[in-house]
RNA sequence: GGAGGGAUGUCUGAGCGGUUGAAAGAGCCGCACUCGAAAUGCGGUAGGCGGGCACAAACUCGCCUCGUGGGUUCGAAUCCCACUCCCUCCGCCA
């Protein structure tokens, strides 16, 4: 949510801002009209309000000398609450109208993000070389059934499409996943491990922006819970309505947990094997700081979540998302894109954002800064990683021409020394 | 599910129709003492919104806020209603 004390002084500039982001410049322009009526209303409310306290304060100073209470000054104070209802009346026009537009404004992107839809995504760095095959690399669907460590038949039946049971060593590898990348963050980027509620309130959802546009997107129970679709969700809300310390910032937090997402608008799109499940495990990290430090703390937050792949052996690269992908909430966006032999492509396996204080005004997240003054934090986060996006990744980047998958070194220690896996 | 208690500022915690936007303590900031620190003493310290000021800061005036929403009243932290959350006990239960 945007502060509307600067949405009046640099209008052109949301209007702008906005627009990158596929919201409506016009909503912006609306705003500004209804912020000059509801500033006008409420000097005329607040000049009652003013006149009924002085007389109320009279008629109390004159009980106070014993003195019988007057009538006419009474009767004169009645009169003015009866204004004051009218011009408050006006205001409740107003205000509830400037909220449902502010409400749903996109965030606006930092300056140095390009313009554009995915195709002026901007490469920055490229880490890894990937594998040659002697034959065409096999999908990590394909690899994962024949070695019978993943099963998306009898999770149809079970469940539905979009969901896939883990089987004896693949089971494993995806436990081993969590633990390697939760003691990376805790033992070596000095995150504090959290394990949060996977249901949400509503409040909670409005807070880090899914709500009021993408609530279709969530999964929701029938007494008004959703299923989280990342531990941003409540991780982010930790700390809402709370005036944090300055001396306890950045607070850094890194959590696992799974993640539901209904894929509405999705029918189609990969459709096969573990890239786009309704359920899915992460490892996410999600950092509160200053606006001084919010954008160091992106680079080291992206470095973070590059170590996992570099760790992994994973090749990789990270690009600054253009203004036309990113979310709704963010202001800056790296994407981290894994190699996928199969479909010969980098795909997304994590995303790391900069939102400033855009989530932090929604939640209502603040900190009391050095100088004594209390200031929104910035909020940030990001995967470290997708696992069932690892977990496809190392079965086509680690497959073997025998069909067996070898386990890249740094995770052998999780898999009680095993260094491959092959048909059991 | 049943019975009861509670929600106040950064925190703990008083107040229970009119100088209470709020006692006291803690914390934090400033000053004094000190070579420095600790201890001690003195002072300051809620948030939001709006006006004045050419922006901003500072300053200043006003409005709102004592879980949330509504009501009673000239006037509500204080009375009434609804809701939310927390705690205790009983029941049930992983």
């Amino acid at each position: 949510m945007h502060d509307l004390k600067e949405i009046r002084q640099q209008p052109e500039r949301f209007r702008r801002g906005v627009e990158k982001k596929g919201g409506s410049g016009a909503d912006v322009e609306r705003l500004v009209a209804l912020d000059t009526r509801r500033r006008e209303v409420l000097i005329r409310v607040e000049a009652l309000r003013a006149e009924r306290n002085r007389s109320s304060e009279a008629i109390a100073a004159s009980r106070r000398q014993g003195q019988s209470v007057d009538e006419a000054m009474q009767a004169a104070a009645r009169g003015l609450g009866e204004q004051i209802r009218q011009v408050e009346a006006e205001l409740a026009e107003v205000e509830p109208e400037i909220d449902r537009i502010l409400r749903a404004l996109p965030n606006i992107p930092n300056d140095d993000v390009p313009e554009g839809d995915e195709s002026q995504n901007r490469e920055v760095r490229r880490w890894g070389e990937p594998a040659v095959f002697d034959e065409p690399a096999k999908p990590h669907w394909e690899i994962g059934v024949e070695l019978g460590i993943v099963d998306f038949e009898r999770a149809g039946k079970v469940s539905g499409p979009r969901f896939a049971f883990l089987r004896a060593d693949g089971a494993r590898l995806e436990r081993a996943l969590i633990d390697f990348m939760l003691d990376l963050h805790t033992r070596k980027h000095g995150y504090t491990e959290i394990w949060p509620p996977l249901l949400v309130n509503a409040d909670s959802a409005f807070g880090t922006g899914q709500l009021p546009k993408f609530g279709q997107d969530m999964f929701q129970t029938t007494d008004g819970y959703y299923l989280i679709p990342t531990a941003e969700v409540p991780v982010t809300n930790l700390h809402s309505g709370e005036i944090l310390s300055a001396a306890d910032l950045p607070l850094r937090y890194c959590a696992y947990t799974p993640c539901f997402r209904s894929e509405a608008g999705a029918a189609g799109r990969d459709t096969r094997g573990l890239i786009r499940n309704h359920q899915f495990n992460k490892v996410e990290l999600v950092k509160f700081t200053t606006e001084e430090d919010s954008y160091s703390e992106l680079e080291s937050l992206r470095r973070d979540a590059e170590s996992v792949l570099e760790a992994l052996g994973l090749p990789y690269r990270t690009v600054v998302v253009a203004t036309g992908e990113m979310t709704f909430s963010n202001a800056r966006q790296y994407d981290l894109e894994v190699w996928f032999p199969a479909q010969n492509m980098y795909r997304e396996i994590s995303s790391c954002s900069n939102f400033e204080a855009f989530q932090a005004r929604r939640a209502n997240i603040r900190y009391r800064s050095e100088a004594g003054d209390v200031r929104h934090v910035h909020t940030l986060n990001g995967s470290a990683l997708a696992v069932g996006r690892t977990f496809a990744a190392i079965l086509e980047n680690y497959q073997q021409r025998d069909g067996s998958v070898m386990v890249p070194k740094a995770l052998r220690a999780y898999l009680g020394g095993q260094d491959r896996i092959a048909r059991g």
